[in-house]
DNA sequence: ACGTATTTGTTCGTATGTATC
DNA sequence: GGATACATACGAACAAATACG
């Protein structure tokens, strides 16, 4: 493909390996859209059969897809299409999960500097719709105010709005991956009294940023937002740890 | 899947299938450091039997390391540990190499996001030993600016720099999967003439930032710098597309 | 409620090509 | 060149879980 000059010796990609090409081709037919969320695929014997190739060989390149999250295969059922948003939660998680949990005030570092990008340039970009979104996201946590759990899960929804708003999938997918992360606490969060509904006033001030197209005022909002919460995560976590140590 | 009030048919976790245990294990002993980059691990016959397993499974955990990156299995030789900084590179690889490279602008912007913010925070919170590893680098890229190759790669390795300087795991690691993702753009700027020269003012500047502790300047410098650069990507790339349609 | 067919999970035996000494 | 060690690949077989009539 892109055959450099001189010595190659970190990159001898020409894996020709059965598994690797195979790999590339299925990774082709699910991000591709050939096969669909949600749909099933042949049976790993049908498969191998239409492939020519031997049962064994399409289970490595199968399995691979699962641990990457695109598949999910389930015994005596079949193997079905994963939606796209799980995809990259895995990846980053493994190498986030063998280190100490110390890495929490990392994590909400990280998420703080994206998810403040994405405000900016949602109040930048977004559409009519893409409004929509948020503020019906907004409603559903208005609805939830009593319920931590369905909080927490519009809470989710919110950013998730926004960051469809801020029209750029690479930040969107990272801010998604950081957000699974954090959602564990983000819940313990919600559980204090008041927690909510502070957080969606909060909310709130960032959507009218945003629907008012002011880049600067968004970002504050989302800074303030994050960091309040951050610290009241944090206060949660030393509370735990100094109770059961 | 948003109502999950039933019967949650996402989330059957318990997933005790040899096979992903396995693998589960296995990333632990890369990531944990219980294998280090380079080293060499049993042969599959034998490490088969050592965990008690049959081959076939322990084959279907092997290849999925092996396609993340973390392994590398050569015939007639043997599997071998991978270096650290590629583990994170392929995954999001596939995600966006699947679609046009219309995403390029997105690319650039988030690394834009992350690098100002990896900036900043390295001005905080390097060490002198961060500072020397910085400035070695920047004396790298000035001995190959009539080397494109070594140009670029001495440009990774400044970023790379800074990026630990930031003590952040998270931003630095996703900065490094953005990094690589660019690199081929970065090598076609360095073949311009002058560029290298250029780019080389641009962080000397960002690091004498970082040196005097000034975040919000070092901030500043990086925004410049990626922006000027992007800027030449573009025009490459557009020119690029003129030539050949 | 029961039994059967389907499908994935797992193991073993064997053959082949390749790299190293 | 020969011997050895290794990954690659195929096929067959049985177990276990699930779906469906």
């Amino acid at each position: 493909m892109r055959s450099d000059n001189g010595r190659v010796r970190l990159e001898p990609i020409p894996r020709a390996t059965l598994t690797q090409a195979l790999f590339e081709k299925l990774v082709g037919y699910v991000v591709g859209g050939d096969w669909k969320a949600g749909e099933r695929i042949p049976a790993e014997r049908e498969l191998s059969e239409q492939l020519g190739i031997g049962r064994g060989s399409l289970r490595e390149a199968l399995k691979a897809l699962e641990l990457l999250g695109m598949l999910d295969s389930r015994v005596g059922d079949g193997t079905f299409i994963c939606a796209r948003s799980e995809f990259l939660s895995r990846p980053l998680l493994w190498a986030v999960a063998s280190s100490d949990h110390s890495e929490l005030p990392e994590l909400m570092e990280a998420r703080l500097s994206i998810e403040q990008t994405i405000a900016a340039l949602a109040a930048q970009r977004a559409t009519p719709e893409d409004l929509q979104q948020i503020g019906a996201a907004v409603e559903e946590m208005r609805n939830h105010l009593d319920d931590p759990s369905g909080a927490c899960h519009a809470d989710m929804d919110i950013h998730a709005a926004i960051g469809e708003a801020a029209h750029n999938r690479i930040l969107q997918n990272a801010a998604q991956l950081l957000r699974n992360l954090v959602k564990p606490w983000v819940l313990l969060k919600h559980r204090i009294p008041g927690a909510a509904s502070m957080s969606l006033e909060q909310h709130e001030h960032i959507y009218a940023a945003i629907r008012q197209g002011d880049p600067t005022r968004a970002r504050e909002e989302m800074s303030k937002h994050l960091m309040t919460s951050g610290d009241l995560v944090l206060e949660i976590v030393n509370r735990q740890k100094a109770t059961a140590p």
